[in-house]
DNA sequence: GTCTTCGACCACCAGAATGCGCATGCACCG
DNA sequence: CGGTGCATGCGCATTCTGGTGGTCGAAGAC
């Protein structure tokens, strides 16, 4: 874990930056905003701790142009204890957070641990096999990039196959999760689906087991 | 966006409350932290104010609780000026943000604002699709510049449409979110709505995914 | 061992039926 | 009087059904 310390009292700036680093973390210094900007524009930071009255460029400004700039990384403010206006200016510019001063050392470091926390939680949840993208979150399909146009059962069934990828899978397991509770297992839905999802998918990923049921691999795996 | 606030204090209750459902929110209170708990437990809030100081049940103790259980809604805890260490234990516990009392009202909003649109992947009080912008600050929304006169429902539904962005939403997510409590799920208020701000939208921003939701996301997406 | 035959299983088609989503209009409430 | 909630009916995408023809695999005949 990388973090910034953008803070112009080279005494604080120290003391925070001491503090981090016995908590494991790799930390770089910066003195005014412009140099604060510059380096959390141009390298991957897990957090910054930014303080908001600084020379060049203050803070408030420094987070609106990483946030137009699409930077994201969780940004925690130092600010004086009893300008609450600018921690409301601050927030609503981007800041992720803020600690008043002075401060306890040991209260930034909790909430930085919170930020960096929080900032993991966010991975997207995509299953890849192959050419094929399944995005579970936005209930969207790919094949080579091209989003693909599935109904809701085709997209149940592929989310299904996808899930359990390299397994037998049978036709009495998709109909129990894909439908709910009874329906008539004396038909064939299943088999005009998978036909129906091949013939969208374009590529042949989906295999049937005979007498079993059908199985979902990447093409070039032997076994 | 509905929110929930926990806290004994009568009047500050609803002091807090009035002031989040004029910014549009959908607002549920509780005055213990058993009561609270329950309902942050059974009920999907999009975020929630906690305070720490609680009968029957301290706030630390029902945040851990609902982490302990999966619950991962963004928790902005109130603590006293002083008790720093309290706000240490908050944070560590699973809360995301405190605020300290006495506090202004105006600042509690703005961190709720951050809480909500960080929860969602946003960094920034603006979030933009394509043609459309939505202000979260000034609880605003334009299309190609032109401001758009919505009613607070509609606001309320393209704002939770927007923050999940790209996500697929479903009719009883919206209307979870949209209302308090209790609401009669089956009629097509929703459709009617969905209806109507496309209407004032113009663009085509809200597709139907039919059997599942909704979902906003900007044309010109490949993935 | 190889070929043939047979039965089971599966893919595909196209029409039929379902039910979802939308627009419209009206009632209610502040 | 605008904002909101609900009922009706229509249109159509989606799903289901039944039938037909194809494919695979096993077992038996040679």
């Amino acid at each position: 874990m990388r973090i910034l310390v953008v803070e112009d009292d080279v005494n604080l700036n120290r003391q925070l930056s001491d503090a981090l680093k016995e908590s494991g973390y790799v930390v770089d210094q910066a003195f005014d905003g412009e140099e604060g900007h510059y380096l959390g524009d141009t390298e991957p930071y897990d957090a910054v701790i930014l303080d908001i009255g600084l020379p060049v460029m203050d803070g408030i400004t420094v987070v609106e142009k990483w946030r137009a700039g699409g930077k994201g990384m969780p940004v925690l403010m130092l600010t004086a204890r009893d300008r609450w206006s600018d921690k409301v200016a601050g927030i609503d510019a981007g800041a992720d957070d803020y600690v008043a001063k002075p401060f306890h050392v040991e209260e930034v470091l909790a909430r930085v641990r919170a930020l960096i926390r929080r900032a993991a939680g966010h991975s997207s949840s995509e299953i890849v096999c192959g050419p094929v993208r399944l995005d579970t979150k936005a209930s969207k399909a790919s094949v080579e990039g091209v989003a693909l146009k599935l109904t809701s059962h085709e997209f149940r069934l592929l989310s299904y196959l996808m899930h359990h990828m390299g397994q037998v899978v049978s036709r009495t397991e998709l109909v129990e999760h894909m439908y709910d509770q009874d329906f008539d297992r004396d038909s064939n839905t299943i088999e005009v689906f998978v036909g129906r999802l091949r013939k969208k998918l374009g590529v042949d990923l989906i295999e049937t087991v005979r007498g079993l049921g059908y199985r979902m691999q990447a093409p070039n795996d032997a076994r």
